[in-house]
DNA sequence: GTATAGCACGAACGTTCGTGCGTTACGCTG
DNA sequence: CAGCGTAACGCACGAACGTTCGTGCTATAC
């Protein structure tokens, strides 16, 4: 379905700048050049439109973060590589309104249901592999690891977005290397 | 002012969990058993109700965590004793949904106008303190430190609100430690 | 005792939201 | 060529949004 997934490629798109909630139907049709209805028989409901973002989003970050990090070898390089990826990935803009996981899980964490859920998941994927890795590697404590390194990322997101500063990614490049470098 | 203080001791809790744009004039009414009018009329318009909110907000912020950290001296010790009274904020759930700035940043860091101005002047000053202690402190660029500081904050929070998970403090002090025992 | 000022109220406005319903245009298969 | 399923359409709905207006309290000032 070639139309289907045009609207998701927008939907996702729109989702990172106005957030999945404010992201509206009628706006998101009329920059498709599409009437509401006709748009809206695609999904049947708001929420399964949601649904189908979150999804779409993932497999955007799939294919830009996590596929092409498989060439490198498990442990500390694949771990490096989805950090660096995960950097180049905001940098580059590949969401127009920055990292769309950052802007979902601040906007669903306190509104219980499926698409949170959903959120949830792809958020303790990209954690769990992290930590997994970081495991291979052998470094200690490595969900904390893990912790540690999807933090400065959104940090790196709010102050790329909030503040404006480019410098940003520089800064989380920074402080990826110090914490890898420790072990 | 009563009637207004109270209105917006509501408002900063309701914007923590619904977002500033979320927070609707009704639904805060309804919450206070008042009429949309009578509360509408305090303000004047919904963009002059968001500015109060981050600014009453941000008083509460410096109550809870800026004032009582000036008993430590500058330098090192006032920077960990920012540090531990943000994580016990968060903890012990001043808002609640979980950081107010947080949230607000991740809503506001696309949307251009007053309401993000006060969120990034608020972001800003948190972070430009957090930097003069690092600095006090002798520590190695110190807006560095203050990035990562600010990005553990950030983790932390949405570890908690999104996964549910209480580690998420235990986690942030970790870091915290970390990041500040190598100097 | 009467005028005045400040709050809060209910009702209504125009708009936008998500969601249904009935219809038309198109491509496939018999 | 006829029939059918799918996709997109126009249209309308009820609800909720921010905002405006006129009115009624209550308390202070003269």
């Amino acid at each position: 379905m070639p139309t289907r997934d045009a609207i998701l490629e927008r939907s996702a798109d729109l989702a990172s700048t106005e957030g999945l909630e404010g992201l509206t139907i009628g706006r998101l049709a009329t920059a498709l050049d599409m009437s509401k209805s006709g748009l809206f028989a695609h999904f049947g409901s708001k929420q399964e439109l949601q649904l189908a973002t979150v999804q779409a989003a993932a497999q955007r970050f799939v294919a830009g973060v996590i596929e092409p990090a498989q060439a490198a070898p498990e442990g500390l390089p694949r771990l490096r590589r989805y950090c660096e990826l995960y950097v180049d990935h905001m940098e580059r803009r590949a969401f127009p309104g920055g990292c769309f996981w950052a802007a979902a899980a601040a906007e669903f964490d306190d509104r219980p249901g499926p698409v949170r859920d959903a959120i949830r998941g792809g958020v303790e994927a990209w954690l769990g592999e992290l930590a997994r890795q970081a495991e291979a590697a052998g470094l200690a404590d490595s969900r904390q690891v893990a912790f540690e390194l999807w933090a400065i990322g959104l940090g790196a997101n709010a102050y790329r977005r909030l503040l404006g500063d480019a410098a940003a990614f520089d800064r989380a490049r920074t402080a990826i290397a110090r914490r890898l470098d420790a072990a």
